[in-house]
DNA sequence: GACACCCGTAACTGCTATTGTTACAATAAG
DNA sequence: CTTATTGTAACAATAGCAGTTACGGGTGTC
């Protein structure tokens, strides 16, 4: 795995997840299913379990499952729940070099800010229901 | 500097550079200006002047200046220019694992690349003027 | 109680992307 | 010819991230 595969390991778990919610699975199942590492599964499993999407038991026959139905769950939900901030930089805001500078530093990142925002804002009208169901609603897509 | 920093780079020169739109600015001043290293301003301006946002002329007076109207340029062709990929990730794609996650691979980036597309086309709709003149129409922004 | 199972986390390694920096050839103006 | 400036290559330093090992803390089964 290389880059984004946070949200990419999230999105594709909570999927799968989707297709038996009544048994717990392991991070091990997940990982090895995802093509991963337990560690690595709970690491991200565990933000989407702070932001209320999955819960997670321990011991014998624990594991994890959906805190509710997959179609209430949207893409902004594991957006935030996995803290990425994909067009404004996380961070810094140097306060230095010329006045101008400083006016324009605010001006793109006020920019930047309302371009996240669009994209949360997309990402809240898909639902990880919405992914099962794409390969049932264009059964070709490619081409 | 920190993350990201490419396209904040670009969009805060190209802004900058609307002030003055008759002397070329060197790589050095725009560097000075924007708290960054001349090569790294090069590296990145070369990636705008290949999309055609920029003119570069070498040797003595020479340096940068804008193509055309900052409102003809759009932060999609900024962000096009720069051959970023902010959701979808670049290149990979394994091919293991089981059937079920290969299928969900597919729609996962088939998503994925949906949610790009949006992006680009909200990003379209922004021109470089645009951020010049955001302080000027929304004085105080915040709060 | 002993044991097996599983999450939660810390610590460490290795890889990759990115920025910063130096150096130098190529080009253009005076 | 000298000076200014881009275009690149090469390299170091840094940061983020996946992967891995290790271990503590719960929880069910026997």
């Amino acid at each position: 795995m290389k880059r984004n595969s946070r949200l990419s390991l999230a999105l594709h778990t909570l999927s799968h997840m989707a297709f038996d919610t009544e048994d717990a699975q392991t991070s091990a199942d997940i990982a090895d299913h995802a093509g991963t590492n337990p560690v690595v599964v709970r690491r991200v499993l565990g933000k989407l379990r702070s932001a209320g999407l999955l819960l997670s038991e321990r011991g014998h026959s624990g594991g994890w499952r959906l805190a509710r139905e997959t179609k209430h769950i949207t893409l902004a939900d594991v957006y935030d729940a996995l803290g990425e901030s994909f067009v404004a930089p996380r961070g810094q805001t140097d306060a230095r070099t010329c006045s101008v500078a400083q006016s324009l530093e605010v001006q793109v990142s006020q920019i930047m800010k309302d371009i996240e925002e669009s994209l949360v804002e997309r990402l809240s009208r898909t639902t990880i229901a919405d992914i099962q169901n794409s390969t049932k609603r264009e059964p070709s897509h490619a081409h």
